[in-house]
DNA sequence: CCGGATCCCCGTTGATACTG
DNA sequence: CAGTATCAACGGGGATCCGG
C-alpha cells in the first residue's frame, strides 16, 4: 500500500472512518475495559476493581456502549445477589491488536514528546 | 511478545501510555490534520481548504499542540503578505502507520459494527 | 451486587469580530 | 494571510442517591 493510499484511508470521506473509531475508542475508559476484559470474562466489580480511579456511573456507560458496538459480551446469571459476567467478543478481541501497535507507538515516543515540550514551554517563557 | 505482554503495554501504569497518545490524537481535528499535511508541507490555509469542516480556531489550536509535541515544524517566511508553513516532522511522519493500522480496523469493521448497533436497538426498542 | 437517575462542573468546540 | 480575543453552547465525566 503507498504512502497516498494510505493517508486516504486516515482522510477518506472527510475522516469519517478515523472519526468512528476515535469517537468510539478515544474517551477516557474504553481501551482500559477492553485490555482489561482480556483472556477472562469478568464481573461488574471485579472490572472496577482492576480499574483504578473508574466511577460505577463510567464503568456501566463504556460497558453499554462496548455492548451496543458488539465488542463485548454480557451475561446475567439469575441468581440471588445478582451476578453480571462481561467478556470480549470476537470482534472485540481483534481491537487489541491496533490498540496494541498504538500503545506501543505512545511507549517509544512519550521521552521524546516530553522533551519538545520542555523545549517548547522554555521558548514561549 | 505474549497476550499479556500486550494487555500490559496498554494497562500499564494505571494506562497512562495508552492515555497520553489517546489525549494527544483523540480529539476531534488531530489524526487529520496529522495525515493532510503528510507527504506535503502546506499554508495555513490550504490546510483548511483540505479539511473540511474545521474553524480558524481549530486549525490554529491543533497545529499549536502538534508543534509542542514536536510532530509538526513550523515555518514563518518575513514577507508581505506574511506566509506560514507546516510540515511533519520525523516523528511526526511516524505517527502515521499505527494511525493507519487503527483506520484499518475502523474499515474493516464498520459494517459488524452498525449491524450490531441495529440489532441492539431494535432489542431494546 | 448491579446499575439507573439526577445534579453539577468544566473543558472543548464553534461563531464572530478584530489585528499585524 | 495568519492568526488572536471573546462569548456562548454543548457534552463528558464525577459524586451521590436510590431501586431491583
Amino acid at each position: 500500500m503507498s504512502t497516498y493510499e494510505k493517508t486516504c484511508l486516515i482522510r477518506g470521506d472527510g475522516g469519517r472512518a478515523i472519526r468512528g473509531i476515535l469517537d468510539r475508542i478515544g474517551d477516557k475508559w474504553t481501551l482500559l475495559v477492553v485490555a482489561t476484559l482480556h483472556g477472562e470474562r469478568q464481573r461488574f466489580t471485579e472490572l472496577q476493581q482492576h480499574i483504578p480511579g473508574i466511577s460505577q456511573r463510567m464503568l456501566t456507560l463504556t460497558l453499554r456502549h462496548l455492548e451496543r458496538d458488539g465488542l463485548v459480551g454480557r451475561t446475567v446469571f439469575a441468581e440471588v445477589p445478582p451476578r453480571v459476567e462481561y467478556e470480549l467478543t470476537p470482534m472485540g478481541r481483534t481491537l487489541i491488536e491496533p490498540a496494541v501497535t498504538l500503545a506501543e507507538w505512545a511507549v517509544e515516543h512519550n521521552p521524546d514528546i516530553e522533551a519538545n515540550h520542555q523545549a517548547y514551554d522554555t521558548r514561549q517563557g
